[in-house]
This record gives C-alpha cells, sequence and structure tokens, in this order.
DNA sequence: TTATTATATTAGCATATTCGAATGTGCCAA
DNA sequence: TTGGCACATTCGAATATGCTAATATAATAA
C-alpha cells in the first residue's frame, strides 16, 4: 500500500473514536483549553482524557503548549473541524435517504 | 457521547485501514468493479479483500450488486472520495510545513 | 523544602482487529 | 446435476486498543 495511504489510515485512526470526536467538538468553539476543562465538559477520567489527547497530538490533530501548571491545547488547522463537518452532513444526507427509501 | 459521534466514528474506522483506503482508490476512477479485479489489483488474498469490503459496505462507504456470478462494488456517494482527497491535501500541507520548520 | 494542582505515563486486564487457511454459498455452463 | 468460478463466511492465532487504577512528573505556592 502507498505510503500516503498508510499515513491517511493513521490520522483516521486518530480520529475514529467517540471520545476523541468529542474533544475536537469542545476544542472547535474555542481557541484553546486545558485539559481539565475537556474532561470536565465529557465527565470523562483525565487520565483517559490524556491518553485521547496523546493519540489526537502524535497524528497531528491537535497541539499543545504549557501555562503555568495547565496544558492547553488546541486544533492545529481547523480544515480537520471542516473536514468531520462535511463527513457528518454525508452520514446525515444518506440517513435521510435510507429513511425516504424505507417510507417508499 | 452524542449518537452522531458515534455514527462518524464507526465510518471513520471503516475508512481508518491502509488496505480500505486502498480499495477506495481503486475504486476511484471506475463506475463499479468486481471483487477480482480489486483484489488482484491490490495483490491481496480474496478472503482479505471481501472482509474488507464488508467493513466499508456495513459503515455505507460502498455498495454492491450481483451481475451473473460476479459481485460488482462502488463507492455509494462520491462525496467520500472528496473527502479523502482533501485530507490528503491537509496531511501534505502538513508534512510540508513541518520540513519547512526543520530547515529553518 | 514541602504540599498542591495539573497532567502524563505505566501496568494489567478485557475486548477488538487483522490476517491466512479452510469452508460455505450462489450462479452458470456443459 | 455436476463442475467450477466468484465471492462470502468462519476459525484461530497474533496483535492492537481501550479502560481503570496507580504512579510519576512538572510547575507553583506556602
Amino acid at each position: 500500500m502507498l505510503p500516503i495511504e498508510k499515513q491517511m489510515a493513521a490520522v483516521l485512526k486518530a480520529l475514529a473514536h467517540p471520545t476523541r470526536l468529542g474533544i475536537l467538538t469542545t476544542l472547535k468553539d474555542h481557541e484553546e483549553l486545558c485539559v481539565c476543562h475537556i474532561y470536565e465538559e465529557l465527565n470523562l477520567e483525565q487520565s483517559n482524557i490524556s491518553q485521547h489527547l496523546k493519540i489526537l497530538r502524535d497524528q497531528g490533530v491537535v497541539e499543545s503548549r504549557r501555562e503555568g501548571t495547565k496544558i492547553m491545547y488546541r486544533v492545529t488547522d481547523p480544515q480537520y473541524i471542516t473536514l468531520l463537518s462535511q463527513l457528518k452532513d454525508i452520514i446525515v444526507t444518506q440517513m435521510e435517504e435510507t429513511l425516504a427509501n424505507w417510507k417508499g
């Protein structure tokens, strides 16, 4: 398989988890957020969120910066948000079509 | 986590494998292709490709139709191809920036 | 220093994914 | 009706992933 496809698969795999999508949704409306904000918002364990953030960071989807004792995270490229929004549209449209077919 | 995020994660997971991206790349330039064409093109086992096609089909990324003894597969919505092309662009751009930073 | 707060990392277990090999199924032609 | 394609499914072993609980690190405050 092509190297670019391996790269793409790795990024897609990083995105392919409800919690990680939740993290990106949380980050979407803010310039940057600390880890504590994220795990409180999502109501999940701190260590769990840290692990998911690492996966996103390793693939360059988010990046971080220290601010005192806190670590602030942000989405590296807003196009990732655009991409996810488009995916959502595709899925919603497909579900609507499926529903229409069921109704006949 | 929101139901739509679970759905999105499921679709992303289906996309998140080099072989499955290879399948979509192979399908991209054709209206539809039989399974034999795909696994010969990618040089992989028939059963392996069948398994990957099932994963893509279960998530609605591809669909199939019987033609005699062959099963013809196609991408359900061309927007999936657009999406992957955009992802590729994001990744390439990011790599270029990383490289530029290394060069200083 | 020492304590505290914020985050990261590790360990260990349960579950999921991936693959090749073997087998099953469906269609068609002889 | 039987033989042979084309494809799907199942199985089992190896590997990967995800979670919680526990521990480590790093900055700051007292």
